[in-house]
DNA sequence: GAGTGGTCTAGACCACATC
DNA sequence: ATGTGGTCTAGACCACTCT
């Protein structure tokens, strides 16, 4: 049974997208989507709250929820998106480039981000090609716990598929830090980095829902290439 | 008279980060809670749920909430943060020159992106000085709708301040875009770029919580300086 | 089975905007 | 005064984890 108000969120955002309601109109109001869904107004109210989070409303107290620009603001907001859906949203031509998979050296430093006790690392780097140009390194740490077995099949496609639909993990939440620094020489021999001095790095820890870190990521940009959207709200 | 499931989250803060729980140690269930802050357990779940969502707690289905390693995840979360807050947190030696203020040109293209058909637009350039280098420029874009005034010295200090305090407006949202470009002829003046040759840019809109467009923000940084953090949860 | 968090309800009262 | 969203309640039932 799908809950309740995910399915009045989507319905909504349907239509949102549809343009039932133009830009800076107003949503009914709570009371009147509480009679036309045949559901309580705290249920509503947990609809609009994802509506307003995703950014396609904006509450103001005393007149209504109105809706935004979807234009402007729609796009995967969060920060957990892999390459392959970026890349296949863009409808670039990409390829992803396997360099190297296997186990961790026991003496790495990445063990004790870990914390684990028993088990090895995986380690995987690949190059990602964006119309003809290598654009990205990607360094990936996988705990061998969650993850048994990494082909080269799996790290050419998405790993994330192959963990949601094949081992049924799912992700709680990442931190992510985003800097700047000079390229290193695997940088410059795996990557198209003409003559640009910088590059731009994402590091991130992804943790899956039991709060368990389950993979580190490093991933090395192209400055010309990299662009990073948030979408951020005062919370309430 | 405060909300109630801010106090109890206020609280709840300060004893996760006076250590009254270790990290990965489960917080009192919600109805114990309930019971403790003598309140209903949907007051409790609205204080953990921005608990959740800044990072402080991960909660587990049939197990509970465990506390998160504060010292990894603490950190202002959202991406609303004025350069003076900033820098006032890492206690770093910073001082911000004003270039230039006054109003924007009737025919630069920036007019349509505010949308207003009357009012005029204010645009400030600042550059900021990090332990003696210049690092940073910020140039801004003001609706004069909503800041009828704008001194040399308001510029100076923080100019989101002087909104919440002095003019009682507040911040609703803003989309935040980051990229890396080359740096142009006034990067180049205005800033101690070294031998780099990229900046970084980020760009924000920021929108009151009527939803009405107030400022647009470029902050163009030199590379080796710029560090962006940022916490994602998966939607609930 | 007992305890946990997740969803949902029906109703109350408050704060704010509008007329 | 009316309508809007914001907070709070007391209770119900469900889904999940652990013993």
């Amino acid at each position: 049974m799908q809950k309740k108000y995910v399915t009045i969120y989507d319905e909504l955002v349907t239509k949102i997208k549809h343009g039932e309601w133009a830009a800076f109109s107003m949503l009914p109001s709570e009371n009147e989507l509480a009679l036309l869904y045949n559901t309580s107004r705290e249920t509503v109210r947990k609809a609009l709250n994802l509506l307003s989070q995703n950014g396609y409303i904006q509450k103001i107290q005393g007149k209504g929820s109105m809706i935004l620009d979807v234009n402007k603001f729609s796009f995967p907001v969060s920060g957990i998106v892999s390459f392959k859906e970026l890349a296949t949203n863009l409808k670039l031509d990409t390829r992803t480039k396997v360099i190297d998979i296997g186990y961790v050296d026991k003496e790495q430093p990445i063990y004790s981000k870990f914390q684990i006790d028993s088990g090895r690392i995986w380690h995987v780097t690949r190059v990602r090609e964006i119309t003809g140009e290598r654009i990205i390194v990607d360094k990936d740490y996988f705990a061998e716990e969650f993850v048994p077995l990494l082909s080269k099949e799996i790290c050419q496609g998405s790993v994330y598929e192959h963990l949601e639909q094949d081992l049924g993990l799912t992700i709680g939440f990442a931190q992510k830090e985003i800097t700047v620094e000079e390229p290193t020489e695997e940088d410059k021999a795996l990557l198209d980095l003409q003559d640009y001095n910088t590059i731009v790095v994402i590091k991130s820890l992804v943790y899956l829902d039991d709060a368990s870190l389950f993979q580190i990521t490093e991933s090395r940009h192209r400055p010309d290439k990299f662009r990073f959207v948030d979408f951020a709200r005062r919370m309430k």
